[in-house]
DNA sequence: TATGAATGAGTCTTCATTCAT
DNA sequence: AATGAATGAAGACTCATTCAT
């Protein structure tokens, strides 16, 4: 079996059965990266588990110490992740409060910064490959990660709107989606089409297009 | 058509109603639809062929007879739809001479519809998930499809900027890929979180995020 | 196994003699050789590899451990036979230098002894039967062993010619192959014609055939 | 069905149903011919009837208007060809009673000729190798050629020694086999070895085989 | 007679997963 | 905990053969 009873239950409260058995060192991380790198590179289906294991410097039989399936060790992949973005979605959340519109321009800045972080934009795409195949999945990181942040985001354009810095008749998901869009679209696409070696100063080119986007969404004078 | 009347019934004796006609003319047709279908729910690699011909109507075989492996199918069906994407592009260029920033509007409510039409955004879609593995046909279909639909999306800015309905300090490049942006967004979303019931105006919303764009774009007064 | 016997057996209860031993290092020859059986008996071709396996008693999938196709299965076999009988030529060859008709004589009582081993005859067989499919086997074959034994031969002809054992006005090649015909001839008929029992004596008729050609090649007195 | 009821039966004596409908043009034989370079090309499993037909000028289905199966065309074949070899033999039989030896001889030459015709060749080849698969069809190949052509052989041979031509006590098996043993060799080495251009002149080496041979046969002064 | 279209039955090969140590 | 060896289940692709005209 994979969940070995707890050693030493005793007293302690049995810790409630981690989903995915893990070891005090890096293993089951090591195992994640690599497949994250994997699913990005091939695609769910095609990674070869042995192609992961190699990766991760295991045996491919090391892997199912860890992970009971291919199927478990995505899910594991993307919770993990959705952790990290988390995180960073409430960081984001407390920086609106005082200025709404200069809290959106930051963001703005700060996407077009990660943009250049390959695996940052590795989940979602991973997501959107395999969200025919494992809608639960999708579903999970949808409630998880992508309704959180527009809901923050969202509840930064209405914040601004209440302070008269966002023109009232703007449609508050409208915004919030605009807002996503070009960010999402620069991310596939960079991977997409990765050759596309014109495309020789992405951030400033995002910048741009928030630039364009916080305009039309400002009060005028 | 391949069968002809017999020439002389004498007593026209109605053929045995042949319990399936042949088509070989529509054959291919039919099974790119199908295959679309397939690749587009689970993926190109989970796809069965065996799948994809009884959707078909026929058999597994009888689909080598039109393309010689999985793989030139996928091409094929890209191609065909590439087509189809490439005319609507001219059209929508010219629509441009006249006035740049109606003809963005026009646009942008044509797409606002046409996302209701699933299968127009199956092959983008399709094109992100297989790009890690084949990325020759992600090639292809950007310099064939994207880069053409962009080009012709600057030149409409171009002209919206020559003409002073567009300030002249906006980045033309960084225009159009906002334009582009929320529609992508929507599309893939669309699919990815297809149980999402909320969003329940979806063609609205796009309108909104356009128009934010192009006040943002517009010369003021 | 994932349960372990229980750590001490008190009264050492002799392991359960696992039905099969592994034995990996010795797979590769079982393979070979059940392969070399299927491929004899039924054809490269019509040979299923599923047949191979389980004539080596194993599975299906475990031949790809240690071959990576059918085709490299049959050109490890041929390379497999083909050492052993490099060396048998090398042993041959030295034979020679004393008295070649002799050496001959001895060669062709070693050969008529061999015909009963069906598995020597097997791999020229197979040989000749592939070779239209796969001529760079063919090649193969016949440079590292046909062309090998025919010097050999013909080398010990000529010795035998210098010496005035052998007519000098007999060609050299000619011999080699006069020599070698009646073996093949015999090797592969035994095989084609397996039925056949009137057959009872081989070893015997070969020897008669290489007493007639050895008197055809002596020095007459 | 394959065989059609014979369109007048009304009093004839049924045409004892031909094994293979033939039409009173070239037809099956062109599929013959066809069938031989494919089969001895490719083997008779790798042999494609698509490639046999395109060969023959016709469609794949149109074979099955001739032949009812793959088996029956090479079936076919084989009769077709052994009918023109046993043909062959009886001439040979007869031209020996005058001068035994002198037969022999003549024999030889003309099999040394022979060898250039590739097609001749072919079929012994292909018998062959297909021997393990198809038992009957060797047995029935043995028996309707080989046999045939061994004991025309060793009646030739019996009678040299009546006549005192050849000496009283060579075994006249083993004498027959060694005169075909050559003459197999080259047969299948010059196929099996295609490449080998250093073979400059064949028909003389055979020549010379066939002189040490009966060399060795004759009866000495 | 002739054939383009179609298919069922197979075969090689792959790979996630398990076993035995 | 770790792994080399093994396998069952599955899928792409082929091809002899049949069908409908």
């Amino acid at each position: 079996m994979h969940y070995m009873a707890s050693p030493k239950p005793t007293k302690a409260r049995p810790r409630p059965a981690p989903k995915w058995r893990r070891r005090a060192d890096a293993r089951p991380e090591e195992i994640v990266e690599a497949a994250l790198a994997e699913f990005t590179a091939r695609g769910f289906e095609a990674a070869r588990m042995e192609d992961i294991a190699k990766a991760a410097g295991i045996s491919k039989a090391a892997i199912y110490l860890y992970f009971p399936s291919k199927l478990a060790l995505l899910e594991a992949l993307i919770e993990a992740k959705v952790g990290t973005l988390a995180q960073q979605m409430q960081t984001l959340a407390l920086a609106g409060h005082a200025d709404p519109l200069m809290a959106m321009r930051m963001i703005a800045t700060m996407a077009a910064h990660r943009l250049s972080d390959v695996n940052l934009l590795a989940v979602p795409r991973l997501v959107i490959s395999i969200s025919g195949r494992f809608p639960e999945i999708a579903e999970y990181y949808r409630t998880h990660i992508v309704d959180k942040a527009r809901g923050a985001l969202e509840a930064l354009i209405d914040a601004g709107k209440s302070k008269g810095a966002i023109r009232a008749e703007i449609d508050t998901k409208a915004a919030a989606r605009a807002f996503i869009g070009p960010l999402l679209f620069e991310a596939l696409w960079t991977h997409v089409l990765k050759g596309e070696t014109a495309l020789n100063d992405p951030q400033k080119l995002i910048q741009h297009q928030f630039d364009i986007l916080l305009n039309g969404l400002e009060q005028r004078a």
